[in-house]
DNA sequence: ACTTACCGTAAGTCATGTCTTACGAACAAG
DNA sequence: CTTGTTCGTAAGACATGACTTACGGTAAGT
């Protein structure tokens, strides 16, 4: 949803390795659990918070949760990120003339 | 310099605040704190998370310390992001088709 | 109906990080 | 040279959050 809680999500080490290894597919948690080095609990808790922030959307397929990665979460983050970005560049010519300019 | 220091720079609601505030320009440590709930050295170890991360400048004015905004850790997290952003579509497409699909 | 597989949640422990106050350094002004 | 700013760092108190084990609930298979 908001881009504070896209941020918070993904600050976590742990939580972007899960986030990273859907980039491969859909996958259900005990897949996920499979290949990192914490418990099945644990990589449920992070797909929670990564939920709640608009990073993942989970569909049920028989008693597995099949979770992928929701664009909703990411384009929230990427305006915010934009909204930084032009100003930065205008700062950087700002701080390139100021450097450059001595009469 | 990585996008992941950038993150957990930008995970801290008031280091967040102390980055946003410096849209507005070029700003020295004591500027930033008077107008923010936490003390001056608080700013200042917020200042030095943010700049080991790559998003701020310092530059020395006197015996005043002026911070801006640094283009370079905005660049590494606006890449790592668009990295997901085309899969992100992707799967988006793909779940559309999913769901539509039913013959 | 019973067993097995897969998952989410609760409770508790433990580490990480954020804030404060106190101190010392660098520069400008008188 | 002394005084007054402005700032960074150290030390310590405190809250936040990440992980574990234990439990209950749901669906599929025999």
């Amino acid at each position: 949803m908001s881009y504070e809680q896209a941020l918070t999500a993904l600050a976590d080490p742990t939580r972007r390795a899960v986030f990273e290894r859907l980039r491969a597919g859909p996958q259900p948690v005990g897949e996920l659990a499979r290949h990192l080095p914490i418990s099945r609990p644990a990589v449920s808790q992070h797909l929670k918070v990564l939920k709640d922030a608009g990073l993942v959307i989970d569909r049920a397929e028989g008693t597995r949760r099949i979770y992928h990665i929701d664009p909703h979460g990411l384009g929230a983050l990427r305006r915010w990120l934009d909204q930084f970005w032009e100003t930065a560049l205008d700062a950087f010519v700002a701080e390139a003339e100021r450097t450059t300019d001595q009469p």
